[in-house]
DNA sequence: CAAACAAATGAACGATGTTCAATTAAAAAT
DNA sequence: ATTTTTAATTGAACATCGTTCATTTGTTTG
C-alpha cells in the first residue's frame, strides 16, 4: 500500500504515539514492541521509522507524553492549595507519588529508556521533560521567598527532585517491601521538609 | 557433546557468572546477551538454562555479584575512618557514588533488572543484596548511639539509602548535566546530614 | 491522461530468549 | 572388561525483535 488519506502527518504521529503510549502502559518497557504498536495503529513497522526516524525517537515521543501527563497531574493537585507553610510542597510530593503509582509502567519507562548522548531530543520533547523541574522550581522558589539566591536554589531543586525520585523508584521496585505502604512517601516528604528547613537561613 | 570434566558444577556456575558479569560491565543491561555470555565461557545457550533455570536466574546471580563487590568497596572505604562526628557516614556516601561511577553498567543493571514477584531469589543472593542495607544500618545506628529506637531507625535507614540512590541514579542518567560534576554527591551528602541532624533529638 | 512524487509496505537479515529431543561423556552395575 | 544407566551439553527449531530498503501504490502535479 502507498500513500493513504486516512490520516495527515500530524494525525498519524498522534495516532502512533497514542497507541504506543497505551501499549507501554499495558506491557511495560521490557515487553514493549514497536511492531505491535504499529500493528494496533493499523500500520506496519516501517511507518514507525518513517515518522520517528528510529525506535529511540518513538520512545522519546511516547515518554514525553507521559512527562506531559505527569506535569498536568501535579498542576491539578496544586490547584486550590493555599500557600500556607509547606502545604503546596506537601501536595507536590504526594501527587508525585500518586502519579507514579497510578502509572507504574509509564513512569518507570521514563527511566528505563536510556538515551544515548549522541541522539538529540526534539525541542518540543525537551520542553515537556523540563516542565516538571519548572514546577518544582517555581514552588520551592515561592516557599523560600527572597531568602535564597539562584546559585543555591537550582542545585537544591535538583536535589529535592532526586530525593523524591529515589524514594519513589525504590518503592515501585519493591525495596520497601517490608515496610508500611505509605512509608516511602511519608519518608520522602520528611526528607524534603528537613532540607527546606535546613536551607532557610543560609 | 555430553557431560564434560572441564568444570565441576560449582566451577561452571562460577565461570558463567564471571563471564556474564564481565559482559554486562562491557555492554550494559540493554545489550546484554545470555547467548554471548555462554559463548565466551565456551559453552552453548542451553547450559545457561541448565545451571540457572532462566535468564532471570542468571541475571540475579550476576547482579548479586555486583552487590557483593559494592558492599566490599564500602567496607574498604570505611576501613580506618575514625568515628568522629559524621566522618564515617560521609565516607559511606562518597564510596557509594564512587562505586557507581566506576561501575556504571553494572550498577545500573541492578535496577534495570526488574524481578517479577513470582520469582523467588535464592537465599544466598538475597543475603548479598541485603548486605548493603546492613552496612548502612550499622553505621547509622552507631552514629545515633542510644538516641533512637528500631521503629524509627529502620525506615530512616531505608530513606537515607533512597535519598542517595536517587541522586546517584539521576546523576548517571544525565539529569545533572548542567551542574558541577561533584554536585550530586555533595547534595546527597548534604541531605543525609540534614536528615541525621533533624532526627537526633526525637 | 501521463509523469512525478511521496507514503506505506513487508520481505529480508541478523540477533535474541526459550525449549527440548538427541547426543555423548562419565558413573554404576554387571 | 563390558554393558547399562545416568546426567550434562548441545544446537536446531521456533517465535519474536529492531532495522533497512527496494517495491508498490496511492496522490498530486504538469
Amino acid at each position: 500500500m502507498g500513500r493513504r488519506s486516512d490520516h495527515s502527518a500530524k494525525e498519524l504521529r498522534e495516532l502512533l504515539v497514542s497507541e504506543g503510549h497505551a501499549l507501554l502502559a499495558e506491557r511495560g518497557f521490557a515487553q514493549f514492541s514497536a511492531r505491535e504498536a504499529a500493528r494496533r495503529a493499523g500500520y506496519s513497522v516501517g511507518t514507525i521509522y518513517n515518522v520517528f526516524g528510529s525506535l529511540d525517537g518513538f520512545l522519546i515521543a511516547i515518554n514525553s507524553r507521559t512527562f506531559g501527563h505527569w506535569a498536568q497531574a501535579l498542576e491539578t493537585a496544586l490547584e486550590g492549595v493555599a500557600a500556607v507553610d509547606t502545604a503546596r510542597l506537601e501536595a507536590l510530593v504526594m501527587a508525585y507519588f500518586a502519579f507514579a503509582e497510578a502509572n507504574r509502567n509509564l513512569w518507570m519507562a521514563i527511566y528505563d529508556h536510556r538515551i544515548d548522548r549522541a541522539i538529540d531530543i526534539p525541542a518540543q520533547d525537551g520542553a515537556a521533560r523540563e516542565a516538571l523541574t519548572g514546577i518544582v522550581d517555581r514552588e520551592v522558589r515561592a516557599w523560600f521567598g527572597a531568602d535564597i539566591d539562584d546559585a543555591q536554589l537550582r542545585p537544591l531543586v535538583r536535589s529535592l527532585i532526586a530525593t523524591v525520585h529515589g524514594h519513589c523508584a525504590l518503592w515501585l521496585s519493591g525495596s520497601y517491601a517490608l515496610l508500611n505502604e505509605h512509608e516511602p512517601a511519608r519518608q520522602a516528604l520528611a526528607r524534603v521538609l528537613e532540607a527546606l528547613a535546613a536551607n532557610r537561613m543560609h
